[in-house]
DNA sequence: CATAAATCAATCATTTTTGTTCAAATAAAT
DNA sequence: ATTTATTTGAACAAAAATGATTGATTTATG
């Protein structure tokens, strides 16, 4: 295991959890104690993370910060397996957007290689994407603080200057007859234009969205593919009626 | 097997797993662990790759990592007080540009509490600028991957949407008759259309860059005013001659 | 506050990797 | 065919990284 790897893990591993024991990181490596003890020491030069007693946590930002929600594991592979089935979907050449979010965070991270063009509105997906070697535009506009995200006017205008072969849209809710919701309804806009602009739309969500309501409709239902696991949630039936969906295995 | 070949497998396999051990390239290509280590100093000479204990790693791991350029940079103070000076100049309601690079995120650095409206195309700058409570505005386009500036004719026509009060540039070159220069055609036209879209335009740069020449000019020196430091540089004097020079004290 | 448990920094022996040298193998030139 | 470069693989000592151990320090618990 190269050094390089290590860290990289290590870094991962802090940004999934939000923070880790030397013990637990010993055992994601697979390299001993005193040596995570070492890269813990090195990395905190680099101020890439604090030391504290008994592990390390991650200098955090606002959006980088991990909900109560995301910290489970369970919920992380969740997204993982969504993010690599939304990823196999995605041919050579395409031109795909990708919205900014968690879930869709994790499908950039599963591009890598992959030759295409990427478009996100999403400023921390960009890094993401960046690492892949992927080709990257961002749209402009303004930042939302909290999260991170492209919107207002510019951003409206920025994106309707481009065309997607596919678009992977987060969402807050996903509702029988409420259709596709979110929280903030500027956001709810560029995410609506960008299902327009696209040849095929799928919305990634984690099986929390299903039956949930947010403020903001951002489509309807049949608009979208939905990406999503454990197909025991009563209320898929009834959207399955109005749209494709895909329920990955854990 | 060719020289050429191997070189291609090599750089291949960092391309798709971003790094590889000297074990793992010597069974890919099926050459010996002497030879894969003789095309890797090869391949880091050429700045194709950056070799690390074990094996190599991609070499665009450098802006992702500013932390670890930072900290070994001997300019950091010189560039901190370059900084300073540079957001002192900034008042209360103004609309700046803050362009893409390691000095003028160390201006963002200083905007803490400040109320002011800040454009960037620096998606490094971003965090800072979103981090210290600014409200950002990033401008679209292509992502250089090396640098994280964004770039092109999308970019170019962000930008063109703003006007500014002030904008501060970064700069690789400084020089009495070619005036000001960088390395990327790109990000000079990027950095020209700043300045024309702004009242006043400030080139940050530390001392290193003065005398020195670039591939692509941005502008004449009289168009920006200069802040530097360092004033004993022998050509500082024909260049305070054509323009405004501020040298902060160290 | 005192004791026990856990974690830490420092050190050392071991393993792995590296740079270098040298001879064999291969390619190019006469 | 013979000589001359160039490349390659192997050998080995020096350097770096690793894992285990120890005593000191910190944290938790009664």
């Amino acid at each position: 295991m190269l050094t390089a790897e290590r860290h990289f893990i290590i870094l991962q591993v802090l940004k999934e959890q939000g923070n880790a024991t030397v013990h637990e990181l010993s055992e994601a490596t697979g390299a001993s104690i005193s040596t995570i003890r070492r890269d813990l020491v090195q990395l905190e030069e680099l101020d890439k993370l604090k030391r504290v007693h008994g592990g390390a946590t991650q200098y955090r930002t606002k959006w980088t910060e991990p909900s109560l929600n995301e910290k489970s594991s369970q919920n992380l592979t969740e997204k993982t397996s969504i993010a690599t089935y939304a990823a196999s979907l995605i041919e050579d050449g395409d031109c795909i957007f990708l919205d900014a979010g968690t879930t869709t965070q994790k499908v950039a991270e599963q591009l890598r290689g992959k030759n295409l063009i990427a478009v996100t509105n999403g400023y921390q997906v960009v890094e993401t994407l960046l690492a892949n070697g992927i080709t990257t535009y961002l749209i402009g506009g303004k930042l939302k603080p909290n999260t991170g995200a492209m919107i207002g006017g510019k951003a409206l205008e920025g994106i309707s200057t481009y065309r997607f072969d596919k678009s992977f849209i987060g969402i807050n809710g996903i509702h029988e007859s409420f259709g596709y919701t979110t929280a903030d309804p500027e956001e709810a806009i560029m995410k609506k234009t960008a299902i327009d602009l696209s040849k095929e739309s799928y919305i990634v969500a984690d099986h929390s969205k299903i039956g949930e309501t947010a403020f903001s409709k951002v489509a309807e239902l049949h608009e979208c593919t939905i990406i999503t696991s454990h197909f025991t949630e009563p209320n898929l039936d009834k959207i399955s009626e109005q749209t494709t969906v895909e329920v990955v295995k854990l």
